[in-house]
RNA sequence: GUGAGAAUAGUUCAAUGGUAGAGCCCCGGCUUGUGGUGCCGGUUGUUGCGGGUUCGAAUCCCGUUUCUCACCCCA
């Protein structure tokens, strides 16, 4: 029979990986913790409306890396292709903003995209993330950077860099992309056959293009910040101000841009460097999105957030996170009633919180340290026959090797100063 | 959606057109109540799948599937 597989671009986290996922989501649960954020779950699964509204009908995810499907009460559903449209859901759903008027929210969770799989890059990924919602200051903007930046910092991550830009208003998109089209179509003999393709769709692109005749002409083009408006100059400036309050470099970078229709003014990335990361360098994106709320049927409401993926985290982090795993004993039983014994002792030893392994079958002692051995088991209790006739057990210290018969009273007490 | 590379034992990899092998892992023994090191022995394959060339194919050719990486885009 042909040997079952999951699904392409989809992946299983096997124990002896989970260790750093929990370093990571309990890392960042903590972090943001401290902030004061609150943890959401929403479903999986979404209207699909929600998505085409909430991240533009015209984006790369919506438009061909959606897993979109009708079910079979014919209603049509997506599986979410990211965190944000679906917090903004839930806050309105539940009216979260007549509780207070600031509502800070975090989330981990799968997300899918349909895209074809690399390194870093995956059909189901894992993100986390936090919304800040109802704060209009570059404070908040601050607040949020600086979380994202903490956070990757606590994981002992070097090597980052932090990217901010300011997409301004919603009208200063459409102007400045009129202007980088009028510019770059004057030089076209310059660009690369991509940045030709990339006039039509997405000339903010050619600004991040490596060739080198799109980087020169990239360097003398307009820059976004020269279309920004009064307000949203200040509220970039002031931000850049916070930051430094936050102790937090960064650079401006007035060629970023993001993927998702919904962004105003700030936005910013982590980037890693190397080559743990293949292609790929984002590892953290975000930014501010004062029309989303409002483009889902909410009243006007300033927005910030950010979300990193945990994979990209999991390739920078190496082998650092490993050393989580909680130690154990193991039971082995000699002579009559072997096993009997074995589970006896285990379970007295389990109901005074210590973790044990029993081997289930019968076998020759040598056999079952062994397998203790190789289960990494710090300690063996040897059950035998002789000893369990004076209520005690033989307690091997499986690093020395040294062992002492225990009293089974005082047994669990002796365990815990080995482990 | 486009391009490139890969696929042989559980695993890592050999075998350059002539009988498919090794290390590791696993199991047993040396050691009948004492693991790790050592020695001895043992199990393991439609060479991803389908076709073609050939006296003969893991090896050459075509197709196909899957994986990996890259492009696009993004976490």
């Amino acid at each position: 029979m042909k040997k079952l597989r999951c699904v392409k671009g989809m992946h299983d986290i096997l124990p002896e990986d989970i260790s750093k996922w929990h370093y990571i989501e309990n890392s960042f649960r903590a972090l943001v913790g401290r902030y004061r954020y609150e943890e959401i779950r929403t479903p999986i699964l979404e209207p699909l409306d929600l998505f085409i509204r909430g991240i533009g009908e015209t984006t790369d995810i919506v438009e061909k890396e959606m897993y979109a499907f009708s079910d079979k009460g014919n209603a049509q559903l997506a599986l979410r292709p990211e965190g944000t449209a679906s917090v903004i859901r839930a806050f309105l759903q539940n009216n979260l903003d007549s509780i207070s008027t600031i509502s800070k929210l975090y989330y981990i969770g799968p997300m899918f995209r349909r895209e074809r799989p690399a390194k870093g890059r995956y059909r189901q990924f894992y993100q986390a993330g936090a919304e800040l919602i109802g704060v209009e200051e570059p404070s908040a903007d601050a607040e949020i950077i600086a979380m994202a930046v903490h956070f990757v910092e606590t994981l002992g991550i070097e090597n980052v860099t932090v990217q901010i830009n300011s997409l301004g208003d919603e009208d200063t998109r459409p102007r400045y992309r009129q202007a980088l089209v009028e510019y770059f179509s004057k030089l076209q003999d310059n660009l690369c056959t991509d940045c030709i393709r990339r006039l039509d769709t997405n000339p903010l692109r050619i600004l991040d293009c490596k060739v080198t005749g799109c980087a020169k002409a990239g360097a003398e083009a307009p820059s976004v910040l020269d279309f920004l408006t009064r307000d949203s100059s200040q509220h970039f400036e002031k931000l850049q101000e916070y930051l430094s309050l936050y102790n937090i470099s960064f650079n401006v970078a007035p060629g970023m841009v993001r993927g998702l229709d919904y962004y105003t003014r700030t936005i910013f990335e982590i980037q890693g460097a190397g080559e743990l990361l293949g292609a790929q360098s984002t590892i953290v994106g975000g930014g501010r999105y004062n029309g989303l709320v409002k483009q889902l049927g909410g009243r006007e409401t300033p927005t910030i957030g950010f979300a990193f993926g945990i994979e990209r985290l999991l390739l920078l982090l190496g082998e650092g996170a490993n050393h989580l795993k909680s130690n154990f004993a193991f039971v082995a039983g000699v002579g009559n009633g072997d096993v009997t014994r074995a589970i006896i002792v285990a379970e007295q030893l389990r109901r005074s919180g210590i973790n044990v392994d029993v081997p289930y079958k019968q076998g020759s002692l040598r056999a079952q340290l062994k397998r203790a051995d190789k289960s990494g088991a710090v300690v063996a209790i040897i059950a035998g026959e002789d000893e369990y006739c004076r209520n005690a057990v033989t307690l091997r210290n499986l690093k020395t090797g040294e062992q002492q018969e225990v009293h089974l009273d005082t047994l669990a007490e002796k365990i815990r100063e080995l482990m």
